[in-house]
RNA sequence: GACCGUGUAGCUCAAUCGGUAGAGCAACUGACUUUUAAUCAGUAGGUCGUGGGUUCAAGUCCCACCGCGGUCACCA
């Protein structure tokens, strides 16, 4: 290559992307390889910073490295070159005086984002930055996609989640929150086993009952089976036959559940907990668990005793405040529950206080409204809440000394609960009592309630021994520790809404018209008029209400459409059969003929105005509407004609008539896919 | 679901009372060469979220819709 060729611009398209596309080529011109095969390095960035953390300003050294990352900033036209690698970034100086011609001339097709190799010898510049002078340099992997603005990095929130690799190739606090996040749950791990004993297992996720919490869950389907399962949004069943087994004393499950509720910055609709159930503990041995736990992870991990999240410094050293929850409402309000054995004096006591219940609350359900609203927030330091109401416990065991409350704790801090521990349930006549009733407040429309667990309460039959349970939040145990705002800083990626095909920009003119063009795949010779009928003048179009997701409402709703209109509306507009025949000379009447298309509209108002411009346009249009989907046609003619304006919600509505005027109505509205 | 906020170039953001859509970074052309968000000169890059409306004139005002964020509600 003569020095003419290599001082060539590589790129001329102003384009990032296309730019990007024409280095591409160029590495490959220069005999490189843009998507390499491998590479031997030899060095981390940041184990480099740390051997040579001592070497003075302007020092060269002779020792020979070679290392691999991704191009973060390329300052003088690529002599100077800061690459980063999962360890950390490390600058690399390409300065004529040590690299070849060649070598140089490959400068010019690198971009920020490209992941290239490099090889030379170490030094730190007169400046101070730790340096390798590359005598080599290789380009591995050619970004295409221009990196965010290098000093704002990537600030949309949205976009921050759903490309989860772009924000952690700009963020360094990303990188940083999501590795402490490992860091933190090998942690649980170590500590479990070593400090507990605990067997790690998996029990499964596909669960043929709800049950182990309080939740509403994710219903999926197995095909084979042709059964119905729910995803699971608690392992504790499971574990505890597992215990019943003899497997272990004590085994743990980090686990994913899926709870099919709200999203706000505490929840995601699939987390992690961590379950451990061990036995010939008790509710009081548990909570040691979580404060040694919580204790553990901030030295081994963040070697820190006090974290600050929310505004709130938190320490979490030393022995815990243990309470029951009782005595903290007593304390916040002074109402002493304890003294109330009536429901109705109960809710008669939190109506005082401005606390809102259900007006049949029970007793339990009373203090637990009071200690949310009043208390738990101002939970800051870590603190065990005992003694649980009995009639917010479902599943657990009755106290040993009051058959009201439970010897169920959670666990505070920051004003959030972050454990949850019982003395295991393990009388099976109580808990199928239990099962029973939460049986019927499942009949009375509670769909947050348990399933009967027959089965497990079999288990119980067979013995569980005396057992502590325990289970944490491992989100909000990280968004506490790391000091983030919201669960999803924590979490790779995020559950986010999908994004609809419908806000790619424009019209989809384009598609429709692709769709005109297919013509049918054969017209029967046999058929007497179809010759004479143009294929093009006329269609059917069915728009349907995109907002409507149940597919068999809409199968059916545009089958309504259409029959009407074959039926009857586009009978005067020149609509002809035609019967197909087949080699076996059997008829297979049809209009295919003419171009079906099926198109979505936002809402009933868009369709609405499709169908005003219709009807003002001579076209032949049959609706359906919600209305048509009750009960008998007089019951519908009833709704119908209570109905004005935007009260009339259209499903459907399928158009036929005047190819060129249905364009100039639908044309904006895009294929229902 | 309700309320508030927000949506402008690949990225980060401007645009006054409604009056020719701008800057920095990234890109491209060139200059320079021990830089640290390199610098300097130039070039290119826009469906102002979508659709209506008001107006001589709309990024700006009004309405509807969509996306996102926040708060609340729901929810351990």
């Amino acid at each position: 290559m003569t020095d003419t060729q290599a001082k060539q611009p590589a790129a001329t398209a102003t384009n990032p992307f296309e730019a990007r596309k024409v280095k591409l080529k160029g590495v490959i011109a220069q005999g490189g390889n843009p998507y390499a095969y491998t590479f031997a390095r030899d060095a981390r960035a940041g184990d480099l910073q740390a051997k040579y953390a001592d070497l003075a300003p302007g020092t060269e050294t002779q020792d020979t490295v070679t290392v691999a990352g991704r191009i973060m900033a390329f300052r003088n036209d690529g002599m100077f070159i800061d690459l980063m690698d999962p360890s950390g970034k490390v600058q690399v100086f390409c300065h004529k005086d040590t690299m070849p011609e060649s070598e140089l001339a490959k400068l010019g097709n690198f971009d920020l984002g490209d992941i290239i190799g490099a090889k030379g010898t170490i030094r730190r510049t007169p400046r101070g930055e730790l340096s390798v002078r590359a005598s080599m340099v290789e380009m591995l992997t050619k970004s295409l996609q221009p990196l965010p603005e290098k000093y704002h990095g990537l600030t949309d929130i949205e976009q921050r989640y759903r490309q989860r690799y772009v924000d952690l190739i700009v963020n360094e606090e990303s990188r940083e929150t999501l590795r402490k996040r490992s860091e933190i749950v090998a942690a649980i791990r170590t500590y479990l086993q070593n400090t507990w004993g605990g067997v790690e297992v998996e029990t499964p996720m596909l669960h043929p009952l709800v049950g182990g919490a309080a939740a509403k869950p994710f219903i999926t389907h197995h095909n084979t089976l042709d059964s119905n399962f729910y995803l699971r949004i608690a392992p504790e069943l499971y574990l505890k036959r597992l215990i019943v087994g003899g497997f272990a004393d004590c085994v743990f499950e980090i686990n994913r559940n899926f709870r099919n509720e709200g999203i706000s910055p505490r929840h995601n609709p699939e987390f992690t907990m961590v379950e451990l159930y061990k036995t010939f503990t008790d509710v009081s041995d548990m909570m040691d668990l979580t404060e040694g736990l919580v204790q553990y992870v901030a030295k081994t991990v963040f070697n820190k005793d006090e974290f600050v999240s929310g505004g709130h410094t938190v320490n979490v050293t030393g022995k815990w405040a243990r309470k029951p929850m009782c005595e903290l409402v007593k304390d916040a309000t002074g109402i002493d529950f304890m003294a109330i054995t009536d429901a109705g004096e109960a809710r008669a006591a939190v109506k005082k206080i401005g606390v809102h219940v259900e007006p049949n609350a029970k007793w339990g359900e009373c203090v637990a409204a009071v200690f949310e609203e009043k208390v738990e927030e101002t939970l800051v330091q870590p603190t065990h809440v005992t003694e649980f109401p009995l009639d917010i416990s479902p599943l657990a065991k009755p106290h040993r000394n009051n058959p009201r409350l439970t010897e169920r704790s959670e666990s505070f801090m920051r004003g959030w609960e972050i454990a949850n521990m019982f003395t295991e349930l393990n009388d099976p006549a109580d808990q199928r009592a239990r099962f029973e009733e939460q049986v019927k407040a499942r009949e009375a429309g509670n769909d947050e309630a348990a399933m009967y667990d027959e089965d497990y309460v079999t288990a119980l039959e067979y013995g569980l021994p005396p057992t502590g349970g325990w289970g944490m939040g491992v989100d909000r145990l990280c968004i506490i520790l790391t000091g983030s705002a919201n669960i999803r800083d924590v979490i790779n990626f995020p559950t986010l809404k999908p994004i609809k095909k419908a806000e790619e920009r424009g019209s989809n003119y384009e598609n429709a018209s692709r769709s005109f063009a297919a013509k049918p795949a054969s017209v029967p010779a046999a058929s007497a008029d179809w010759q004479t009928l143009d294929e093009t003048a006329k269609r059917f179009i069915i728009v349907i209400n995109e907002k409507e997701e149940n597919m068999g409402r809409v199968l059916n709703a545009a089958g309504h459409a259409m029959a009407g209109l074959a039926g009857s509306a586009a009978q005067g507009e020149g609509l002809s059969f035609i019967n197909y025949e087949d080699a076996d000379k059997g008829v297979h009447p049809s209009i295919s003929h003419y171009p079906v298309i099926v198109l979505k509209a936002k809402n009933s108002n868009q369709i609405a105005k499709v169908r005003a411009e219709a009807v003002a346009g001579g076209i032949a249009c049959v609706d359906f509407t919600d209305d048509m989907t009750i009960g008998k046609t007089k019951e519908q003619l009833e709704s119908l004609a209570g109905k004005s304006g935007e009260a009339v919600q259209y499903i459907a509505l399928a158009l036929f008539g005047d190819t060129m005027k249905l364009r100039g109505i639908t044309g904006k509205l895009s294929l229902y896919k």
